[in-house]
DNA sequence: CATGAATGAGAGTTCATTCAT
DNA sequence: GATGAATGAACTCTCATTCAT
């Protein structure tokens, strides 16, 4: 039973995810996952008791693969400079991609949350600050990069992605856009792309 | 009676401000409106139809003053390096002055209508860049700082800036991270601290 | 001051029947007359102090000729036969002209008023009979027509026509299936067009 | 839960024809109809939308009976003569019994919605049409009736019942009215009471 | 007289949530 | 477990009606 009951709470985060990519966060009414769903509207009820539990699984089981890049073998093979390059690389990716990112849905769901502790978000802001800041390091070490202050440039990297991100999502931003941003930001690290 | 009526217009519009500003923009009723300003349902329809309408108004009224301070007269008898200082001081401000800024239910508005064509943030982001790109070739004229892409440069700080709003209202920023930062943005277009 | 206020008062009449006349009686609401007229909402209060009274202000103001037809100068000239025809004649063009007519305002307020004692339609419908009567009688001793009871004749005459104006209100009717009813109806009192 | 549902859409319908009945179309509200039937606000909405669907609901529901009567078994044992008076008969009911008709509530509607195709009505009206035409001729085939040109007369009597109808429900019509004026209506098609 | 801003009652509609089956 | 009918709270919006100016 456990595993069939859990097949079907996979199934309801799964269909749920697709109204949130789609309408956001704030808009989504249980009565939308029912119907998403096409299972009734107490059945919803005996799994998730409202669209924030909800919401919370659909993050739980999404994995932000793009700072796991950076623990990646191929990285591991690599120069700082190319895992950098690839790591703005997969965040361009993921900004065009509009079709399958949640984005505007966790923006909204922070942003009603604020005031709680969103330990979560924190974590995964740090963890990536760190990451980053590795490999600026390795890139300074390695003299692949010039940097006097790793771990700033890190969090002013992850600010400007941040950016992108807003713009993306608001006044839209083109591929274009996106390039030079990125050739800029490898520019502040004394990268050059050839 | 224009004017009386446009008293009270105004009147609405601030408080519908406060509002907004606590609650956001989507969670927001104009019974909420309507309690905030103590005046009757029928009343506020006189002058809004809805909460759109209201914070479309709100925007309106609301003066975007920091890309103003690039043009102010203060900033004329300034060198290039001091007025970025007091552009990003004044960002930092704003950033920081939460109980006064309307950012999260901005964005959620922008979320809400990112299929509409935004014209209006589009504008503000185009002027913003542009004070800003003149602000840095001047600059970069007068030596006083270096940067090979003014234009892009703008861009970018504008990014950084735009991601740590977002941090502030998600996970929080301290004045502290604030000013590494923008020591950091400094730091990128050829300027230091003394 | 009786002379401009009058003035007035038959303005908003003009304009409620128009109003009236395009939306039907219930649905219409004073401010739909406030905009009819371009007056302010107090102004309309200070001559009528709902629809019904509006209503029944155009209705007096209202002349159904139709039946004058048969007291006219040039009825007396004619023979009771070629009344009989203007007569119909003129009821045809009643249910044809829906651009000028009242009458599905008039079934509705005499629906929705259907427990009072509504002499006036009482009066109007008797006054009728009796004309049409009158003349079906002189056609009868003058030989042009053939009725063993000119009385329900006359009435049987009005219920038919009656029912031609619902018909035309509700499933639409043709000219020409007024004319081949008018054809009947002038057989069933002995008339032949020639 | 197919049958269950269905049987509380009945029940709602019988409900809503009585408030039909009392307050005409128009006038009907949700709520009317939501105290009528004791449940609650968002129970009824789970049935019917809003007031012009449950009417149609109660149109359907509704068998005019009336014109089935000249196809009914004792129509089949009867002469035309006899069956056109049962068929008068009939509607003298219908006319009389206020107490259980829509007809106001009918013509509401019709008027309200007259620019759109009103198939039904139409197609009802010439359905019967067409039996009474169908009674005619029989009657004038086997001698019992004298007449021209049944169609017309055909509908030339619904035109005097939908007349007396009209009158019923506004200025009032007396029994004794009404079979004046049958008499008058056997009298056009050559029968005779004796 | 005339204006039109203001009020508040009331209709419409949608959903979160419960509960009998 | 699962269903979906039912409830009722909460919102939106429109007008009749009043009243200070």
């Amino acid at each position: 039973m456990g595993d069939k009951s859990s097949q079907k709470r996979k199934y309801i985060i799964e269909k749920a995810r697709e109204v949130f990519h789609t309408n956001g966060y704030k808009t989504v009414t249980m009565k939308d996952i029912v119907q998403a769903c096409e299972i009734s509207r107490g059945g919803l009820y005996l799994y998730f008791s409202n669209t924030k539990e909800l919401f919370q699984a659909v993050l739980e089981e999404e994995n932000d693969n793009i700072s796991d890049i950076l623990e990646s073998d191929r990285a591991k093979n690599s120069t700082p400079g190319e895992n950098m390059l690839l790591y703005l690389s997969a965040q361009k990716n993921d900004i065009l991609k509009k079709n399958d990112n949640l984005s505007v849905a966790v923006y909204e769901y922070m942003f009603l949350n604020r005031s709680e502790e969103n330990d979560l978000f924190k974590n995964k802001f740090e963890n990536e600050v760190s990451a980053l800041e590795k490999l600026i390091s390795e890139g300074v070490e390695q003299e692949w990069m010039v940097c006097e202050n790793p771990a700033q440039a890190a969090v002013h990297i992850l600010h400007t992605i941040e950016g992108m991100k807003i713009q993306a999502q608001t006044i839209g931003i083109s591929s274009k856009d996106i390039d030079k941003e990125i050739e800029y930001i490898l520019g502040t690290v004394g990268l050059v792309l050839e």
